[in-house]
RNA sequence: UGGGGUGUCGCCAAGUGGUAAGGCAGCGGGUUUUGAUCCCGCCAUACGGAGGUUCGAAUCCUUCCACCCCAG
């Protein structure tokens, strides 16, 4: 395990969520010998079938018996509504496609949840993110897990920087499966609780079908590349950049036996522009622009060389940054990006090392001279 | 109602006497703390309808129906 600059006197509270990662930071920080408190934290009040909050409280409720530490519980499904939902639909509204988990991230786990932390007298804030926070020249860093395959930090990249010095990820050295062996090990009952995914708080439903309970729904035509008209779609809000599910195009006479997939969105027509698998070249983008960035170390001006992610869990993508007067990013790949979405985050690596990153404004697609406004 | 053509899974489409390819879509699962991508699996006892020939027909014959095209 990392070093621990915290004090072994220190309380430090662990963001407790009922699945295995928060369980194994909460159990290796205690036999390191602090005082460790859980914390629930409740983001969604709906109840129905799709929602474990009830199943996850008590699996926290468990994890803090067997470790015999004290839990508490809070509830910010007013601020999540507002600061995180809120977002997502009107991104979602507006063409492009939000990353809820990013804002999660800054604005609930490590914003309000961290100040709830220090207010029950936690000197440090730990969750159980794959991630390492060391300790730099210029102040704390945020560092890619040594378990690349789990690395989390493309989520954790918009955080407040003067937060870092806050935070522990104990996990950030282990490899998911070490974790787990180290749950089991200490007879934890979630040690074989199956992964989570999909959006915190809303869960594995159909996505679409959750998002229509919120946006209205508002057909136009699906078009090819030359304006063929192939079928018709529900709202362009339901549909991202290079996204093949759900189209229901059949076969075309004439056309290739191949899957469609979405191009673009051409909002003042409401049409939605997908493309063959053969075409997939015009979904590639040579640079894409970013909102001013969020940055975890000092910060940076001019040119600069970097690794990029546009996606969790996206290889590094060698590309040349370069920082505009006003804090945007202008960033040119090295190697074609397939989809990149407007909406979505471009994050920034160096030898490891999360620089930070900002939300994608514009992509410029490889068959385009300069940027698309409508893009 | 002259001539020609076509009718095979939701869509496209192989198969012209030997016991229904494939792709797309869809559904299910895997991967995944966004949305996607990707991977795996499932998916026509049935070939427009009805008769007939044959050991055996989607494939041959008869007839009816539907649609398309050219003539009108």
């Amino acid at each position: 395990m990392a070093p621990m600059p915290a004090s072994r006197s220190d309380r430090i509270i662990v963001g407790l969520s009922g699945g295995v990662d928060s369980a194994v930071a909460a159990l290796l920080l205690r036999d390191a010998g602090y005082e460790v408190h859980g914390l629930y934290m409740n983001n969604w009040d709906d109840e129905d079938s799709y929602c474990t909050g009830a199943q996850d409280y008590q699996d926290a409720r468990a994890v803090a018996r067997e470790l015999g530490i004290v839990l508490h519980r809070v509830n910010f499904a007013r601020e999540y509504r507002q600061q995180v939902f809120d977002y997502l639909l009107a991104e979602y509204r507006a063409g492009r496609t939000p990353n809820p988990d990013v804002l999660c991230n800054r604005y609930i786990k490590f914003g309000i949840c961290l100040d709830y932390a220090a207010r029950l007298g936690g000197a440090r804030f730990a969750t159980g993110h794959y991630a390492r926070r060391l300790d730099t020249a210029d102040g704390a860093g945020l560092y890619q897990a040594r378990d690349r395959a789990k690395d989390q930090t493309y989520f954790l990249h918009a955080m407040q920087r003067d937060c870092l010095s806050r935070v522990l990820f104990p996990l950030g050295e282990l490899t998911k499966q070490e974790a787990r062996e180290r749950a089991r090990r200490a007879g934890l009952s979630v040690h074989a609780k199956p992964d989570s995914s999909g959006i915190c708080f809303i869960g594995e439903r159909p996505f679409a079908q959750f998002l229509s309970r919120y946006i209205e729904s508002n057909p136009g035509p699906i078009e090819d590349l030359d304006g063929h008209v192939l079928g018709q779609h529900r709202g362009l809000p339901f549909y991202t950049l290079g996204q093949r599910a759900g189209l229901a195009i059949g076969g075309a006479r004439g056309r290739a036996e191949e899957p469609w997939y979405v191009a673009r969105k051409d909002q003042p027509r409401n049409a939605l522009i997908v493309l063959q698998r053969h075409e997939q070249h015009r979904l590639e983008a040579t640079a894409v622009s970013t909102a001013p960035l969020n940055w975890l170390s000092a910060k940076r001006s001019g040119s600069f060389a970097a690794q990029v992610r546009l996606r969790h869990r996206q290889p590094e993508q060698a590309a040349g940054v370069r920082i505009e007067s006003d804090g945007r990013a202008q960033i040119e790949f090295e190697q074609r990006q397939r989809a990149a979405t407007p909406g979505q985050f471009a994050v920034i690596y160096e030898a490891g090392r999360c620089l930070g990153g900002g939300a994608i404004e514009r992509v410029l697609l490889s068959n385009e001279a300069r940027y698309n406004p409508a893009a």
